[in-house]
DNA sequence: TAAGATAGCGCC
DNA sequence: AAAGGGCGCTATCTTA
């Protein structure tokens, strides 16, 4: 990042055609080096495909441009929902409100109802009723009146631990006499924001319980401990436990572990000694329960279905109950009545104050996690374990577990331990380089919006749906003509000018504004699912595109051409594949509009449309580039004392993959599109380096196994470029170029070769190669001819016949999905590479977009959890290698087909080669790209 | 006021 | 009628 002087930063645009990007590049320079740098950032950009490109050089001088008052301000104002989950703040109990880590599995399990029901909507619709029995499930038990009672039953067989000396004596029970027992043990934690920080540094233990199942006795028959690390002995009460949590052979089962796991080490004791994640166990053993339930140890501890395994010593005591159904109060509305909503005290006042309650609530937690166990090993014990369709002699899914995900799991929490550092500096440079740059592109837009509709000078241009207003007010809803968007609509937005208002002596925090629509008949390109004109980017970058074909020959008026040729490049995007065969001019143009509207009365005004729409695109992208990214993490709530950034790694899928939470790592801005090249914000520590290692093609190459498909293992055993290798068995015409050697499959430069003796297959053939690449991505997805001919802008029959093109020669392929779909209708279930099942809902009644969602899904889940098993083993082959493990190198995070190391820079050559070793399970071989570098950005 | 709903966007 | 699988996150708007 050059260095700059903000206040006087100079600026000047580029504009590709209209309906493109309007690309700011800071420049202080002449415009020679502004030409330069200009053609420089579209060869990084690979935006080669539509020439002439027009540049607009354009001096700018930020300071002219007024910069609002921190359009920020609405944003904090508004009331701001944390990622759909239950917002509970409590800062030091300032708030009234509460939240453990259960909670959020509780929210987790809702989001997974909500999501779901949202995706399986209409089939909900045909059965009554069936969305509101998980409530009925989860809620309604401990509603029941007996609760308090049945509580304090638990009360009795608890072990209060809170002086040091009987610490000692259970200790000593714990690791001596009954160390070979499994033990479940949990935590409540205080003073943290469980849906926003990190346990990482972040949290404090208030009393944590260990259960030893009914044949442990550590005194008066009592089998569950207590123990109290909030008043009482604190902190030092904890680590007298050290020697048990430390010891690697007393088996501890948790449920969460990570959690629990991070927030004890935060005292300095390393736990050890890991077992089993109950959490982990029923995913296994259902990973369809987002659909009815989730995994909350209370919905699952609740649910007769999973409980069914356990033996009656270990089911006699009720399930979890969560904290709100203990300590939720009403909250009193101010005349007295009792309110909706419930509120929870904070864990310190609770275990002060409710203490008799707040015990069996805590004990409850580990007593319910040992009956689970149990019951999921008996379960997972008796599911016999299949590999890549083979029995595998004499094991059953609960030996999966402990080979697999078990070690697994422990590998995700020291990765979340390690964490990735973050180079804060350079995060803020970059903020404010992009503001500045938003503002450059949101004023653009402003004044053009509002010489059509003046109150658009103030109006939140991220907002859709008034954006929607703007644009296409007045217009009939796609799915229901007979509503409109009406002409005028009403909206508060930030005092930005403090208008005082009538009657009042200070100027309010918001004031009205009246946006009404441009009133000009555009296309619309695309509808939402609720029949409105789409605001998205890509529909308003066809939307500028559009209106460009209807007005615009050649180029803005007054700027100057230059025609840039570039190279054509190895790394193509799918993005840029589909922009490529987006920007392919239509000319048919219906639009929905009725009636009277009119179109741009002249060129410029059309040009100028063009360039407002193009600088709102910009200004979106900026944003979401800013807000999802840049600004995050750069917070201290995802981040350690150390400054490195920890996410959480979770086995939430229904495939297997991993996701990332808090922050998401794997959705970080990819190299071609990150104009903020945040990525190089992921550095390794002094003296350190990174290595990216990712698989090539592993997807495509797990479906030439499964498949069994002789085309797909042949070209991948050919090696090279498996698209341009598809493109040739697709299309007779370029076989016979390839055999006349009028074209080059692939080309490696000799000494003395500059350029290739004929042309590559990849120029030549470009169009057909992108076809035979998207079709190669899109077929393990289930994409049908429709969605293909939507994006290719080709009719049904086209595309229909283009695939059939591609499943030609790979016979195998279809035959393999029908059969997945023939699977996933008669057993329910389809599985993966190594035996995981995923578990469908019954289609004899299912509407027919679930229909075709599941069988969508059923030929997806092999190829992308065979992928996921592959990545996994991968991964543990990684954390077992010894000499990776001596020279210092650790995982630091997974992103589904790629894996990323931290280590001395010293042997960074020699680990280079060790990834993703071991042994390969299937019948193609794994291509390996290995990088290394200072920073995620430069080891791709 | 807080929760749900909707739209949109980032990744593989 | 719709028509690509799997995720997490943010912002705005509506509703209770």
């Amino acid at each position: 990042m050059q260095r700059r002087d903000e206040k006087r930063m100079v600026v000047s645009r580029i504009y590709t055609p209209p309906g493109f990007e309007v690309t700011t590049i800071p420049c202080d320079g002449t415009r020679a080096l502004w030409k330069q740098k200009s053609i420089e950032l579209f060869k990084q950009k690979r935006e080669y495909d539509c020439s002439p490109y027009s540049f607009k050089y354009e001096k700018m001088d930020i300071n002219a441009i007024r910069i609002q008052d921190k359009p920020k301000s609405q944003k904090q104002l508004i009331s701001r929902d944390v990622g759909q989950l239950i917002d509970n703040k409590r800062p030091n109990g300032l708030s009234s409100k509460d939240i453990l880590k259960e909670d959020v599995l509780n929210n987790e399990s809702f989001m997974q109802r909500m999501k779901n029901e949202k995706q399986f909507q209409s089939n909900k619709l045909g059965h009554t009723g069936s969305g509101s029995t998980d409530k009925a499930q989860t809620n309604g038990r401990p509603h029941k009146p007996g609760i308090h009672e049945r509580l304090t039953n638990i009360y009795e067989r608890v072990l209060v631990v809170d002086n040091a000396s009987m610490a000692r004596e259970v200790v000593s029970k714990l690791t001596n006499q009954y160390r070979h027992l499994i033990h479940a043990c949990d935590t409540e934690v205080a003073k943290i924001e469980v849906k926003e920080e990190t346990p990482i540094d972040h949290g404090e233990i208030t009393c944590f319980s260990i259960y030893s199942g009914p044949e442990a006795d550590f005194g008066n028959g009592k089998s569950c401990i207590w123990v109290d690390v909030l008043d009482g002995g604190g902190r030092d009460l904890l680590h007298e436990f050290a020697p048990f949590f430390e010891s690697p052979d007393i088996k501890k089962v948790w449920h969460n572990y990570s959690f629990d796991n991070h927030v004890i080490e935060n005292y300095g004791i390393s736990v050890s000694g890991f077992h089993a994640d109950t959490m982990h166990m029923a995913r296994l053993w259902d990973s369809s329960r987002r659909i009815n339930g989730g995994y909350s140890l209370e919905a699952l501890t609740g649910d007769q279905k999973v409980m069914r395994g356990a033996e009656p010593c270990y089911k006699e005591l009720i399930g979890k109950v969560s904290m709100k159904n203990i300590f939720g109060k009403k909250k009193v509305k101010k005349d007295g009545s009792e309110g909706k909503l419930t509120t929870i005290a904070p864990v310190e006042e609770l275990q002060r104050e409710a203490r008799e309650p707040w015990i069996c609530y805590s004990a409850l937690d580990a007593i319910s996690t040992l009956q689970l166990y149990k019951s999921l090993e008996s379960q997972l014990s008796k599911m016999p374990w299949n590999m890549d369709g083979k029995p595998v002699l004499k094991k059953s899914m609960f030996d999966f577990y402990l080979e697999y995900w078990q070690p697994f799991g422990e590998i995700l929490v020291r990765m979340e331990t390690e964490g990735m550092l973050v180079d804060r500096a350079y995060l803020a440079v970059t903020e404010k380089v992009a503001k500045a740059e938003q503002e450059v592109a949101a004023s653009r837009f402003r004044k053009w919006a509002s010489r059509y509709c003046p109150d658009a000078k103030y109006m939140n241009v991220g907002s859709d749906t008034q954006l929607r207003q703007l644009l296409f007010g007045g217009i009939c809803n796609s799915k229901d003509p007979l509503v409109t968007l009406p002409e005028v609509k009403t909206f508060k937005v930030p005092n930005v000018d403090k208008v005082i208002e009538e009657g009042k002596k200070t100027p309010t925090k918001f004031c009205d504004i009246k946006l009404c629509s441009i009133r000009v008949d555009l296309p619309v390109e695309t509808y939402t699912a609720s029949g409105w004109p789409s605001v998205s980017g890509d529909a308003l970058k066809t939307l500028a595109r559009k209106i460009s074909s209807e007005y615009v020959v050649n180029d803005a008026a007054g700027s100057q051409l230059d025609d840039v040729v570039f190279d054509d490049s190895e790394t193509m995007t799918d993005e840029d594949l589909e922009s490529k065969e987006l920007s392919v001019v239509e000319n048919e143009d219906e639009s929905g509009h009725v009636g009277n509207l009119r179109r741009f009365q002249t060129p410029e005004e059309g040009i100028e449309a063009c360039h407002a729409i193009s600088s709102l695109c910009e200004l979106c992208s900026i944003d979401s580039l800013i807000s999802n990214f840049i600004l995050p993490l750069q917070s201290s709530n995802l981040s350690g004392k150390s400054g490195r950034v920890h996410c959480s790694l979770n086995i939430n899928t229904e495939t297997g993959r991993l996701s990332a939470r808090r922050p998401n790592l794997q959705n970080q801005p990819a190299l071609e599109k990150d104009r903020y090249k945040i990525r190089q914000a992921f550095i390794a520590a002094p003296g350190n380096s990174l290595i990216v290692a990712d698989y090539g093609q592993l997807e495509l190459r797990v479906l030439a196994h499964l498949a069994n498909c002789k085309s797909m293992l042949d070209a991948f055993k050919a090696g090279g470029d498996f698209h341009s290798r598809t493109a040739v068995n697709m299309y007779p015409h370029i076989r016979e170029a390839i055999e006349k050697k009028r074209v080059l499959l692939e080309w490696y430069p000799q000494p003395g070769e500059d350029k290739p003796p004929v042309p590559l297959l990849k120029d030549a053939f470009a169009s057909e190669r992108r076809k035979a690449k998207m079709l190669n991505f899109s077929i393990a997805y289930g994409k049908t001819p429709v969605g293909l001919s939507r994006d290719w802008k080709v009719s049904v029959a086209e595309a229909k016949e283009t695939v059939n093109l591609w499943y030609k020669e790979r016979k195998e392929v279809l035959k393999w999905q029908q059969a997945r779909k023939k699977e996933a209708r008669e057993d329910g279930r389809v599985h993966t590479l190594l035996g995981r099942a995923r578990v469908f809902p019954s289609l004899t009644d299912a509407s027919s977009s679930l229909r075709g969602h599941v069988e969508r899904a059923a030929i997806n889940t092999p190829v992308q959890g065979s992928a996921a098993d592959v990545a996994m083993c991968a991964m543990l082959e990684i954390s077992k290698n010894n000499r990776l493990k001596e020279l210092g190198w650790k995982l630091l995070l997974q992103v589904h087909d790629e894996v990323i190391l931290e280590g001395p820079t010293e042997s960074a050559e020699v680990a280079k080669a060790k990834p993703f070793g071991g042994k390969n399970f299937l019948k193609v071989d794994l291509a390996v790209d290995a990088k290394c570098a200072q920073n995620w950005y430069s080891a791709k």
